[in-house]
DNA sequence: GTGAAGTTGTCATGTAGCTGACAAATGGAT
DNA sequence: ATCCATTTGTCAGCTACATGACAACTTCAC
């Protein structure tokens, strides 16, 4: 049983307010919170399903550690996000790894009383696929933007993402970003330095503050207009 | 309703086959098949739902035409592969192109009726939920590649993933590949002139022989060598 | 069979972004 | 208050890959 304050905060993700009243509390009632310690893992690729996940508090990678220890960032989930559904769908084990990048306090759906419940309510699945349709709408644009767009252009995009939560919140609350240069180097598959450089830029043309291991986001349409243009003018 | 050659070949397709008995008749029963002549499109990024499709011939690009004219291509379906299911789970406009790379066919599962099924059966969203939840695995996967990998992995990885149907056939059936260096090129994200480069070396490991606008995969081990290490040795 | 359009093979040249290296700043641990 | 690990800022040098250009080839339309 969560506590009230997480269940408010519940309220705001844009996945769970859709979901029917008996499916939330169900969730409430069910899900047990789990403390993960810095750099340790939800789970492993390749273990056997467990759970589906939502973040409280803290970050998550989603990504992959390869045998020559090569970290490869596929998305950082935060505050609310949910993971670990694909593996619930197919029945296949985890395909990637889920490692926490600070403390951090997730939700835990546990797999054994979810399925009954699906099986009790087969049209519970529909939420499941939202859930990943809405995952596979914003890789595609990212797919679109690797192709097309400047670094420049996708790293403003990229912060605004982190800000909207990848479509899981209802608004953007927050405009402090807290990532470390490297990690956001990881996910747009460029090297710290150059990172570093776009955002120097950006801080230069006011956009936003810079600091340790933090970004302020000071003027949202200007992010917006490096996105969308690549360009900022006043 | 659909001939029978077509059926036989739906048999064969993972997802397909999966579908309980009822669900496949549905769609032999209710499904439009249409063709469609090269670079005409199935539907237009924010067009509005109009039915689930899946390939029957040809190949069809799942991609994006920015304003300037630049093409990205984020997939590419061919048979028999699905396509389109997002607009029908969250119910918004397309998030991307479908265009014919040839003179194709395709089967439209309508709407109208589709969106009936499902409120008599709502368990039929688990099979979406399947189905886009086997995209995200691949694109996971694809993500993962782009961030560890050498071009000459991605590559071959990438014609081994289009010789598999990108996981929607149940096994490799034709080592024959139509497609331009041009399409490859665009789907891996480097220059045309690169990929032929790398196809020139696959071929003089005999590993693949080239065509016009075709690749003929000689050696599947081989291929899947330099998938994994980057390095053919026989 | 001829011409036009599209595709492939292969240059030569330019450059964006990577690598490695290191000093300075930051924050957490003790 | 001090130490250590991590992160940030910045540079110089290198290289993988893009671009543009063009000739040779293939396919298809007429």
């Amino acid at each position: 049983m969560l506590e009230h304050a997480y269940i408010q905060h519940l309220q705001q993700n844009s996945w769970f307010s859709r979901l029917d009243k008996p499916f939330q509390e169900f969730i409430i009632e069910h899900s047990k919170k789990q403390s993960v310690e810095k750099n340790t893992a939800v789970f492993n690729a390749q273990d056997k399903f467990d759970g589906v996940y939502g973040v409280l508090e803290g970050s998550i990678s989603l990504g992959y550690i390869d045998v020559n220890g090569n970290e490869a960032i596929a998305a950082i989930a935060e505050p609310i996000m949910w993971f670990g559904e694909i593996s619930l769908i197919d029945k296949q084990p985890r395909s990637h790894d889920a490692i926490a990048l600070k403390r951090s306090v997730v939700l835990q759906i546990p797999a054994e009383p979810l399925k009954q419940l699906l099986d009790q309510h087969p049209y519970y699945w529909y939420y499941f696929a939202l859930l990943t349709s809405q995952k596979l709408r914003y890789v595609f644009l990212e797919q679109i933007a690797i192709q097309t767009q400047s670094i420049t252009q996708r790293l403003a995009q990229r912060l605004l993402f982190i800000l909207e939560g990848y479509g899981n919140r209802s608004s953007i609350q927050d405009l402090n970003i807290h990532i470390s240069q490297d990690q956001l180097a990881n996910m747009l598959t460029v090297s710290r330095q150059t990172v570093n450089q776009e955002l120097n830029v950006f801080e230069k043309q006011g956009v936003i503050q810079l600091g340790f291991k933090k970004i302020d986001v000071l003027n949202l349409e200007g992010l917006r207009m490096l996105a969308s243009s690549g360009f900022f003018t006043e």
